[in-house]
DNA sequence: GAACAGAACTGGAACGTTCCAGTCGCATCG
DNA sequence: CGATGCGACTGGAACGTTCCAGTTCTGTTC
């Protein structure tokens, strides 16, 4: 049984003001922590709040103070973990500014996406961080001309008013392609998981990668037959990059085509990784699942995320120029790659022990900072 | 660049009015759809505020109502894929129901968690629903008495004024070790991951069911040491569920321990899932992922969220009663279960075809709703 | 002892809504 | 033709805070 919680109303700053027998002010003050109110009258004050057990009401203050301390957050996907990380730096930052972070998931869609974007909207919500989310152009340039707004994640074009965080894609691709290079590979192949933005990049950093390691005319690109559900032949496509019999190497374009590539490897009889190097992008927890374990592509998440809170308190404070942030990823290398089984390492490379990360190529940044920065194109 | 956002303040209802020549009064109206205000002011306001791009402030609004009509969801932990079905059930109960969903992350901490609460209460969410959080008792106990809270997932003991939704884990332990009994193992040991009342009451029910079958002599159980760590060492734990020869097969009391445990076999030259059965709990995406593919408990996750929401709908409908929900969970029958090498199946059980979903034991409840209910203890 | 300063506290206005009690004008009715 | 009723619209109060301009009180200074 519970009691009935109709009846109860809950206690407001008149009730406590009552109750210590001051004004309303007085508790405000106290409760703030406030100067201005002696130390024992402020005692009486407290202890009577927590006496009948007052909580601020956040609604009124926001409305009266013109500021919610909100940011909000729109997550693309919630299923997929590679989130996580970058919400928990994004909450640090938050907690930080004194702010708090709302959640909310677009379910993969961009109108509940804009939904979602509304509701947060009607909250007051100081900051909007989107993290990997679909939403239509036009209202993303409302938000740009509405609130600070960042997205990480790749854009099509810039939005005004809109500051973007992104891994670079051209680095990462670079350092699998490399990876392969190194540990003797000449015939490596690439499956594209996806036409958008990010696996439209790695795919041209693979081939233009290949072309200056003199592979170029070993080059291919396996990508899905343009069908409009996006998961739709996956499967298929790895395993054509796995019927060819001089391909020695895959990279693919992120974790989850990897492993339909270790999977139609071995599926033909293939043994994993001495007959097929295997690399993906994202460094998912799938790398970590599958067997052999997957060297993958590993994107600085929570750095991202406490970037974004970062040029978010930027925003707040007043900076009105658009801020573009690339960060470089690592290769964290694992199981899944190995020399070919006709020749060794040509060099020096890396020993391909399980999880040691390479930083991106060091001649593009400072890799003590593990990122850089790019201006934006006009 | 971007326009000086803090010049523009956002536009309000009186804004409105002021454009479309009307009071504020009639501009609620229309807004909001009501009666009493003719089509052709209606058109014009509606106008108005379009071009003005007026948007309700909520929190005003809430002030006013006295209800925020917000519903606030708090994840233990946001990597776990498990959540996420449940949470869209949720969003789709709350959205039938004309609330939006609040979500934050308790981060696996108890203290966060209490923190986030703590915010969700400042926005007078009128409903919270605690999804596998940890909390301390006394702060369940405080929000009982305060607001409609659901637990999903197992609690110690019933706390008043709380609801609670778990899946039925003696009928899913029951499931996995007749299963495993039907294709004709004996010798099925059990691998326990935590302490928690969850797999303890999957242990107990293994242990039963053992007893039940005649196979009790034969059951084993292998538990973690009590270090206060959780994850600390489930591989040595699986190590050794491993090792006696006589084992042909395992249940363990959730994915990531049949992971440990697969690893385990595969480690020491065993071949699944000839050499060795394994059942795991949870139906995570790791059982997808994971070679051979995971036969697995599963539970009706987004039954689970669409149930809170129906739940929290009812307290706020005047419920003052508890109700706790267990919900029966089924079997998803893949590859990691066959046979022993030794024996053929006892019966004509199962066929263990990829991805079959058995539905718990129906003479426990009515399988066409998939659900039961129970009444609490005193 | 009057003037003053400053600390401690108060009461009203404001925030952007909704709600409610009216007011106004117009058509209908007896 | 005056009363009635009704639809359309208005203005003030209220929600629970914060903010600001006062007010009171105590002690200090000349």
């Amino acid at each position: 049984m519970t009691p009935d919680r109709a009846a109860v109303r809950r206690p407001t700053i008149l009730d406590v003001a009552a109750r210590a027998g001051v004004s309303k002010s007085a508790v405000s003050l106290a409760l703030r922590g406030s100067a201005g109110i002696g130390d024992e009258t402020r005692a009486r004050i407290l202890a009577c709040a927590e006496e009948i057990g007052y909580r601020s009401n956040r609604l009124a203050r926001a409305l009266v103070e013109g500021r919610s301390a909100l940011v909000g957050v729109v997550l693309n996907d919630l299923s997929n973990p590679y989130h996580t990380e970058i919400v928990a730096g994004i909450e640090d930052g938050a907690t930080a500014m004194g702010a708090t972070t709302l959640l909310t998931h677009g379910q993969r869609d961009p109108h509940r996406t804009e939904l979602q974007v509304d509701m947060l909207l009607g909250l007051n919500v100081e900051g909007l961080v989107l993290v990997g989310s679909r939403i239509p152009v036009a209202a993303l340039e409302r938000l740009g001309r509405t609130l600070p707004t960042i997205v990480i994640g790749r854009l099509e074009a810039p939005v005004p008013g809109v500051d973007t965080i992104a891994n670079d894609d051209q680095a990462g691709a670079e350092l699998a392609v490399r990876h392969l290079a190194a540990l003797g590979h000449t015939h490596i192949a690439h499956v594209s998981a996806s036409l958008r933005p990010a696996a439209r990049s790695r795919r041209e950093a693979y081939l233009s990668t290949m072309e200056r390691l003199g592979l170029g005319p070993h080059a291919t690109v396996h990508a899905r037959e343009r069908v409009d559900g996006e998961d739709e032949d996956l499967d298929a496509v790895a395993r054509r990059a796995v019927t060819d019999p001089r391909t020695t190497a895959v990279f693919a374009s992120n974790d989850v085509a990897a492993l339909a590539v270790m999977d139609a490897a071995s599926a033909s009889g293939a043994s994993l990784p001495d007959d097929l190097s295997v690399v993906g992008y994202d460094n998912s927890t799938i790398s970590r699942i599958v067997r052999p374990r997957l060297t993958s592509v590993d994107q600085p998440r929570p750095l991202m995320g406490t970037l974004a809170a970062e040029m978010l308190a930027e925003r707040l404070a007043g900076r009105t120029t658009d801020r573009h942030e690339v960060l470089l990823p690592t290769l964290v290398v694992r199981g899944s790659t190995a020399a070919p089984r006709s020749a060794g390492p040509r060099s020096g490379g890396p020993s391909g022990r399980d999880g040691q990360a390479l930083p991106a190529d060091a001649g593009m940044a400072d890799p003590s900072d593990g990122w850089t920065t790019t201006k934006p194109g006009p």
